[in-house]
DNA sequence: CCAATACGTTGATATAGGTCAAGAAGACAG
DNA sequence: CTGTCTTCTTGACCTATATCAACGTATTGG
């Protein structure tokens, strides 16, 4: 019926895409990645938009493929909690539930795979590779969702802080293992703003702001401008931070 | 090669077991269910006991066929939190990473259906409607994780124990499709300590005490005593929780 | 039934982080 | 270059919740 395709007649967005080997499209090789790209759109959203509203009926299903995009939830009273933060070869919505449970916005410029949540589930079920994929990057969210959780629930404003910068330190790294290496490991760049990072760690932004200035007072940090911060005692940031991560 | 079972010849265990079609074993029929029947072995536990302990290499993936289990980290210092609490028809253990995240210790005595991590994660792979049954549970796993990531992020303590009831009725009704219609159905019987609802929503012990007597003065609750509470005015407590439970 | 122990409630006080407000520093348009 | 707008920082003050402490109330074992 039908024959495995080489790499080189790779969908060309596929072959093009810059994490189709991280993602959870890994788990398809030559003839059936394309099988997935064929139900597949690639779209690119400004920073600042909003990609899916909380509540909305959505049968997005998408992967990263560059950017970074906030997932938060709206509270009745218009608190604010960001749940999620998500960058390259990470996954946007539910593949069971049509309703979003939240908001999916830009938090840069992000390039986006987009698939029916439905089509992209009769092809998780017929490759139990992909879905097995799928469970693990799942479980993994969940892993990271509790670690946060713990922080919320029994750190303090610093503790939280000093996580954040070791997380995103931590991030950057992982992604160095398909990215050439950064020139200088201890400067970290980050996209968010005070009050995103506020609302990540379930803090306000001038309680981060006097966190970060106190991190810069003590020297463990340096703060080169505000997304820009440079490590200078990458250990002791590890050891406010709570060590478990 | 092998002819499908009868129900009848169904695994004893599992054939009595009160959660075998609402557990990520529903997946399997007859003789299926009895391959994972093979590998699997029933064990007790006392109330307080510990299952298995943080950082400590297990190979335990369990289903909790009856009983209360609470997921504990512990920070450096001896701060602690609850990162989820489970409850019949739940799973413990994470089939990709022998490290256990937490402490698995009993609220109650527990029956539990135990399988080798690896062995469990082989089944797995060769039975994609097992695969795609766990897919679903960590995914509600995640997005429940999610819903206490806001509420401690961002809701003030009678909020989040207002919000600690609504679950637990929530979870007793979501039962009682398996199980007959509770006499009283405003009647909450749980078996969490101050000290572990606490722990559970980032509170102090006291908190959470304060926040139990204020809602009884405002009539909102009774307290029957201190494992029972009926409900007096469940659209007001929903209200109080934040409305999204 | 009583003593011992664990658990829960309530009050007084302390404090971390929120709120409000002003000013500084970038970013951007004209 | 200059004024406007946004974002960040810092200070002063306030409040929700933690902490400390005392007392009640179940529960258990002798």
């Amino acid at each position: 019926m039908s024959v495995a395709v080489s790499v080189g007649e790779l969908d060309l967005r596929c072959a093009a895409c810059p994490v189709h080997h991280h993602a959870v499209c890994q788990a398809l090789g030559g003839f059936y990645l394309n099988e997935l790209a064929g139900i597949m759109t690639h779209r690119h959203f400004e920073a600042g938009t909003e990609i899916v509203h909380q509540g909305e009926t959505s049968n997005l299903f998408g992967i990263v493929a560059s950017g970074v995009v906030k997932l938060t939830r709206l509270l009745p009273d218009g608190r604010q909690h960001i749940v999620c933060l998500l960058s390259e070869s990470d996954c946007i919505g539910d593949v069971f539930s049509a309703e979003s449970h939240d908001n999916a916005m830009c938090v840069t410029d992000v390039e986006l795979c987009c698939f029916h949540r439905k089509q992209f589930d009769e092809i998780v079920k017929s490759h139990p590779t992909l879905g097995h994929h799928l469970l693990q990057r799942v479980t993994m969210d969940l892993e990271e969702a509790r670690q946060w959780l713990t922080a919320l629930g029994r750190k303090n404003a610093v503790e939280k802080v000093a996580m954040f910068l070791v997380w995103i330190w931590n991030e950057e790294h992982e992604h160095c293992l398909h990215a050439p290496r950064r020139v200088n490991d201890m400067m970290l760049h980050f996209p968010f703003s005070r009050e995103e990072i506020a609302d990540f760690l379930g803090l306000t932004l001038e309680t981060v702001s006097r966190c970060i200035s106190k991190l810069d007072v003590d020297r463990v940090i340096t703060l080169v401008n505000a997304k820009c911060i440079e490590i200078r005692d990458l250990d002791r940031l590890r050891q406010i931070a709570g060590s478990d991560i």
